[in-house]
DNA sequence: CGGTAAATGTGAGCGGTGCTCTCGCTTTAA
DNA sequence: TTAAAGCGAGAGCACCGCTCACATTTACCG
């Protein structure tokens, strides 16, 4: 069951590999990941990587992975600090995680939250368990706080039609959740809302100067958020 | 005054390499824009091209801006339709047309709304005026339902600090507007949860086979958003 | 009207990319 | 010990952005 030196080397040339490509992503962006240019800075000729990754598709998938693992990771540490009743503040602390991390990494933010590369399509059994890492702490804890009783109850703003009802048996099912079809619709809304705010501030669509203070702005909005969600 | 023959075949074929450009970029996304493969669909040599554009870059921006007022033709289209008092019916017109034409033009939507390309910084100049029309036409529905008396009148969630007051003076002030600083707070929020909605959608963020009908999500969606923006 | 300058298209060429293939060498496993 | 598998090197293909020197066409002006 020992490693051999081989398959070690394998493992850490692997790991160099993802490092590398992440270096190279955050300064040139997907677009401009280049296979060469890792093999170069691997000090190794071109063709010596295609041992190591099929082609620029997968190292792109390698680094998808890693970044939602990084971004996984930084969102359940932050919410991990609060106490475990405070919803609320759960919810501020998931989401002043991801713009933290996207603030700090746009690059890899933009991978995975950007446009899509056209004719590539994530492999669903890698990137689906990472790829949602974040989305499950938030329905975590709108399930948490409604079965806590700690869900503002809100009358329902609108009905969600049938097929949308349908839609959302399937979630509650699949998640075995108890939350009623209003409050998933909001939480979808919050989700998206949550999102929507980041990719405007990392992808600059905001004016170059019109706030000065971003993250002030971004807590503004997480509270607005949380009042959404009925989180109390 | 009147154009030369040649004035008018250079205009001729400006168009049409913008038109093929748009072409390409729905196929092959901006990452796989070709200038090469534009000359080849044009009937010309590579290097002829550059006559017209400076470099891909510079396409990409006239793209952009192509983008930019297809959009806000869609969105002020969509709006005119609805008569002038009603706001909320407005505001449900922009969010309906933004949606609509980013699922017919997921490719120049991306371009418009997805990650920035690093290193091409898009001339404020060229940009800004085609950039801006759908927060305009925005702003001006929230401001007019406000001198309407056609707003709610919340209680503020949560005061903005005193930078971010500022900002929102600023921007008050350059636009000509009345609205206090939590209804632009509200109103930003809003902005953002509706391009994170459809981004969601357009670019996959759902995953496959979550909505079976996201149009009928969306329409929940604008709904809540048009609460949430206060509009009656 | 004729000449000059600008605009336009051509083709070669440079350095870069992804990716494939063949060839040797080394490590592993039978 | 030997056969198989893994690995790196290097050449090569087709594509890319972009530049340059050159011919041709068009526009304008004395």
């Amino acid at each position: 069951m020992t490693q051999t030196p081989r398959e070690r080397a394998r493992l850490q040339t692997m790991s160099e590999i993802v490092s590398i490509g992440r270096k190279h992503l955050a300064v040139h962006g997907a677009a401009g990941l280049s296979l060469r240019a890792v093999a170069r800075e691997l000090g190794v000729v071109s063709s010596a990587v295609y041992r190591y990754v099929r082609n620029r598709d997968e190292l792109l998938t390698l680094l998808l992975v890693d970044g939602y693992n990084a971004l996984g990771d930084a969102v359940d540490n932050a919410v991990n600090q609060i106490p475990a009743g405070d919803f609320a503040a759960q919810f501020r602390a998931l989401g002043g995680a991801v713009r933290a991390w996207a603030v700090a990494e746009p690059a890899r933010y933009g991978l995975l939250f950007g446009s899509p590369v056209p004719g590539y399509e994530a492999p669903a059994e890698q990137t689906t368990v990472p790829g949602t890492r974040v989305i499950t702490q938030l329905v975590r804890i709108i399930e948490e706080a409604h079965r806590a009783g700690k869900l503002r109850a809100d009358e329902p703003l609108a009905v969600p039609g049938p097929g949308l009802a349908t839609d959302f048996s399937a979630i509650r099912q699949e998640l075995g959740l108890s939350v009623p079809d209003h409050v998933l619709a909001r939480g979808v809304l919050v989700w998206t809302a949550l999102f929507g705010a980041v990719n405007f501030e990392v992808f600059g669509q905001y004016g170059r100067e019109t706030f000065s203070d971003p993250a002030a702005l971004f807590e503004l909005h997480l509270a607005a958020l949380a009042d959404l969600a009925g989180l109390i």
